[in-house]
DNA sequence: GCGAGGACATACTCGCCAGTATGTGGGGGA
DNA sequence: TCCCCCACATACTGGCGAGTATGTCCTCGC
């Protein structure tokens, strides 16, 4: 009585999709078998096949949860009338605590070779995969742009923005490689975290007070 | 008659594991099958498991390669006598020039999650990877300790310098995912791109001159 | 020119895993 | 109260890929 009283067909495909995330995070695509993502729910291969029918759809699906995620947490800094040092330093604290709560979906996102193989596959999974692949190229033209933007307003300086990005992303994506939660750790411990990973970017290692 | 008059085992050996590094960059672990890699060769089966016995050997191999050169590429500018911040902007210089130029090594190994699943194997496996991991580990204290030192001296500063190695790292590891050797390619270009890379997690990004 | 072994190729086996076909309990609508 | 269908569980199949067993060529020492 006290737990789950009604849970709606949306959460149980929820649970499915997390369950999803962490076995993707643990082994990586080709490792994890369908039972895997069962066993992680307490139940059978049927209740994933259930809701999702086929592997690449319930990757896919992850994929693009996490690519929502990202989107959602930095799209309200992306376009404030801040100088665009202060829009990019919000986007990175962002993305960055991104990684760590939301690290199951983040650390499949950031392995996208696994993708590589889909493209071998079915034309659908292509045209999946194509579209994928924009919005990420999408996301990563969103940090170039502002970056750009704090080049010419003078709040920023870089030898090469487009460097500079895949740079950036690439130090705020490692997060999930080497993050690991704490037991008894707050947001408060998270969003420092995420506070000095971006200082240490942005201000650099030279940067002498 | 032209083409190699006398290969020794030795090369034949390395040919192998040059093309399970294509395969492993390409693919990850468990999608590269040892056909693949006999593919890649323009042979079949029997020539990779006459190399080597079974495909964890080989990808161990792979790996063990890439700590090799990763290793050798960072240490003569581990220990000169130049301020910290120097040295380690040439340790991350000579990472960044070797993510490039052996990428399918590096980009193997910057994709160490595979290795999670060899923990479930055998004991033997387990032991293999423990070395591997302790490496892994030595090489980050090893940029953990210039900087530090670099901090003592005055020449760096930053938040946290765990914090801060594990940026720069995941900046430079990143190299692998988004470089691509481009046709006509000079050694002069990517030493110009990772001074770019290094310069921008060095100075920041909002380092105005 | 011949015996042997190194360096593969060929032809299998066997287990695991994605996907499927079918069974089942239970809750809600009539 | 009965039925029906939703949300799974159970019980299969089929193929793929790691590993193996054996055959074959070719070279090198004698």
């Amino acid at each position: 009585m006290a737990d789950e009283p009604t849970r709606s067909t949306f959460d149980r495909r929820e649970e499915v999709l997390a369950a999803a995330a962490e076995c993707f995070m643990r082994r990586g695509y080709d490792a994890t078998t369908m039972d895997h993502v069962a066993e992680t729910l307490g139940a059978t291969k049927g209740r994933v096949y259930h809701h999702f029918t086929s592997k690449p759809e319930l990757f896919f699906a992850v994929w693009r949860r996490a690519m929502e995620l990202v989107f959602d947490a930095i799209l309200p800094h992306a376009t404030t009338d801040e100088p665009g040092g202060e829009r990019l330093a919000a986007m990175a604290r962002a993305h960055a605590l991104c990684m760590m709560e939301k690290r199951p979906f983040q650390r499949t996102l950031a392995r996208g070779v696994d993708l590589y193989r889909f493209g071998e596959t079915s034309a659908e999974n292509r045209a999946i995969l194509q579209v994928l692949m924009d919005q990420r190229r999408e996301y990563e033209l969103l940090f170039r742009r502002v970056t750009q933007a704090g080049v010419d307003d003078g709040s920023l300086a870089v030898p090469d923005a487009r460097v500079a990005t895949r740079t950036l992303l690439g130090a705020l994506n490692w997060v999930t490689i080497w993050y690991e939660p704490r037991p008894g750790e707050t947001r408060a411990d998270r969003e420092r975290l995420a506070e000095q990973v971006v200082q240490t970017v942005l201000d650099g290692f030279r940067h002498l007070p």
